[in-house]
DNA sequence: ACAAAACAGTTGTATTTACAACAGAAAGAA
DNA sequence: TTCTTTCTGTTGTAAATACAACTGTTTTGT
């Protein structure tokens, strides 16, 4: 576990807490890790979960097929993220999405009702932590307002514009980098692919934006 | 604050707390309590927050109006539900949406510091509301994703099969109110209003549901 | 280096939407 | 009641989208 502790001293969950903490809560918290490689799912639609996670390698998508095939991507988890923190609450209903490895990846399982209930041992920043955890699904709330207002834009482009300037706006320049590809950008926007390029291209000939792969730069 | 007693004993922050701790706490908490008219604004798009609110009478509406008055609404929010609380977290950014009274309302407004903080009253139940609150936010982050399903879909008419049948199931009927007009429910689907309308003539027509204002019957 | 697969851009067409304008019904106020 | 406002449904048209098919480029694996 302890090659796992450069990532975890810079998480949200572990803010605060220092390395031989972290490491005395691993243990008394039974954490687990599990490896997946590209494309393999880290959870399903439908399946219960007990654990709060933490991606300490690799890129993760969560995402969900409909009936027809259509792919939504809800986010993509980076290293040192935290995701399924939304489903492990007791009381909780099932996972509604699917998260799967976009790369080789690496996952860290923390059951969520250990970490509420504070151990009599030496872990004094339980309650540290669960404020924390707080903070940290506020964040992810707010992400998720955020994704909101691109979808409720009406047009491919308005939907463009509306993530491309908030990511600009979160990155603090002009010129950054996204984590998409192509099909994935319309997958998380909800607009064709084929539509969403040919709108880039009309963009970039009216000078309102550059790009080349997936760095974008905002003119 | 005692008359508010009957509805914050039903809340989720205060799930598994007596009456009189409720009192003890809202005294500790130092909460305050105003009234707002119906059409009135809570918050502002902008604004900066402190405080997690109840709505401890009446309805509000979770909204945003973009440049050219396209309004989408993101939640309604319910008589004893929580709002406000992704923004009060300490280093939130500024509030996104506005908060606007759609009837007579009014609200409790809770210092989150203070609710973090543990004091050396006899506030004992401090450590189970931060837990309550973490299932709370849980709960609401859930709900983000249900919504972004919705929103993902590419038609009005799978964005309404979706938004109802998801409905349905949660109020587990198949004929259910829901606290919109259709003006209202336009602006939380974000499509047009007029082209809702007509799409859901279509489905009675074709027997997919029946509804008389805010009523409607899957079949 | 080579073949296969994944990726990105382009175009045409059928479908769907947004928008505007209007009419009748329902709700609210005087 | 009567008048006014709000709400809901309908229709036509211009605009935008989804979908499919295809091309050339880049990446990946062997």
């Amino acid at each position: 576990m302890k090659k796992y502790i450069p990532v975890l001293r810079r998480t949200q969950l572990f803010a605060g807490v220092g390395d031989e903490e972290i490491l005395a809560m691993l243990d008394c918290l039974q954490v687990k890790a599990h490896s997946f490689r590209k494309g393999e799912y880290v959870f399903r639609q439908g399946e219960h979960i007990d654990d709060i996670c933490i991606l300490a390698e690799g890129r993760l998508s969560i995402q969900r097929d409909d009936y027809w095939g259509n792919r939504s991507i809800i986010n993509m988890v980076e290293t040192g993220e935290m995701f399924g923190e939304a489903y492990a609450a007791p009381g909780s209903e099932v996972m509604m999405n699917d998260v799967a490895a976009v790369e080789d990846s690496a996952v860290l399982f923390f059951n969520v009702k250990k970490i509420l209930t504070t151990c009599s041992s030496a872990c004094r920043f339980h309650s540290l932590v669960v404020q924390n955890l707080f903070f940290a699904i506020s964040e992810k709330n707010r992400k998720l307002m955020r994704k909101l207002t691109h979808m409720s834009k009406r047009t491919t482009r308005e939907k463009l514009l509306s993530y491309l300037s908030d990511e600009a706006k979160r990155q603090g320049r002009s010129s950054f980098e996204i984590p998409f590809n192509r099909q994935q950008l319309a997958d998380f926007l909800s607009v064709d692919r084929s539509a969403m390029s040919s709108e880039l291209g009309k963009m970039r000939d009216e000078g309102i934006l550059t790009f080349q792969k997936n760095r974008f730069a905002l003119l």
